[in-house]
DNA sequence: CTTGAACCTATAGCTACTAGAGGGATTATA
DNA sequence: TATAATCCCTCTAGTAGCTATAGGTTCAAG
């Protein structure tokens, strides 16, 4: 049986967290010892050690919610986990794409060599979207 | 002198945000109409504009701010909106790095295609970090 | 038995908005 | 000039995913 504590260590998951999770219906709520506080079972460090992976990835907690729902399920087909990964996927493109353009168009203008505002290509830039290169 | 919703069609900023803005002292409370509405002037627009546009770039609200208090005094030496833009761009690098790690390892599983959940990679990925390629 | 660390609940705050309720103002048309 | 349609007002609460704080209780070591 662990605390509270040793499964935030054992997880790297903040303690507020682990309760925050436990209100959002992703963990279910653990045992209790006398004096009311938190025990967990191995299960339960499986089950957050997976959602603390999840998050590193990216995915919602509403998406987490349906990859372990799937997880209980061994002889579903893996279909909807499969989907919700390559959604998850496509968004990271689009994050990525558009963050590139965003970075061409910061590093264009951060090159500004002038002495004092009235010059600054960073602030004329940002007030006329005429003189940016890319779309946003 | 413009009303709120033709500001708003005019910069592509919706309403509440708009009023949000203002709240956030982003930009200056404008006059108002007899009857209690906002007009805005053409500075106001100018003012709106950038802000949009430095969102549409991703700087915060808190940087903003302190672009438009810049921009505010041209005569000043423009090393602190370089020093805020480069900042900036540093921050969208570390994303753009810390994205391309996710989507190598997203690529990597989602490409499952086994019949059930029991061997999906997916799930067993999300399960055990062990599995992973890269850190994260 | 005492002390200090760890734990409890409940509430509020963070970013950058968005949505809704319940009303008043403005404008176009009849 | 009346009225309907559209716009605008304030205020409050909700979104994601936590984090922080206050005020109190429990646990484990010495």
């Amino acid at each position: 049986m662990f605390s509270i504590g040793q499964l935030s260590k054992l997880t790297g998951v903040k303690i507020p967290t682990i309760r925050y999770y436990e209100q959002m219906g992703l963990i279910a709520a653990p045992e209790r010892s006398e004096g009311n506080q938190r025990r967990y079972t191995a299960d339960g460090l499986g089950r957050l050690s997976f959602i603390r992976h999840s998050r590193d990835l990216g995915f919602s907690i509403e998406n987490i919610k349906g990859l372990l729902e799937l997880s209980q399920h061994p002889e579903r087909p893996c279909q909807d986990a499969h989907s919700i990964a390559v959604e998850h996927l496509k968004d990271v493109q689009n994050r990525i794409a558009k963050l590139r353009r965003l970075e061409r168009e910061l590093k264009r203008i951060s090159k500004c060599d002038a002495g004092n505002i009235a010059d600054c290509a960073v602030i004329e830039t940002l007030a006329d979207h005429g003189l940016c290169e890319t779309e946003h």
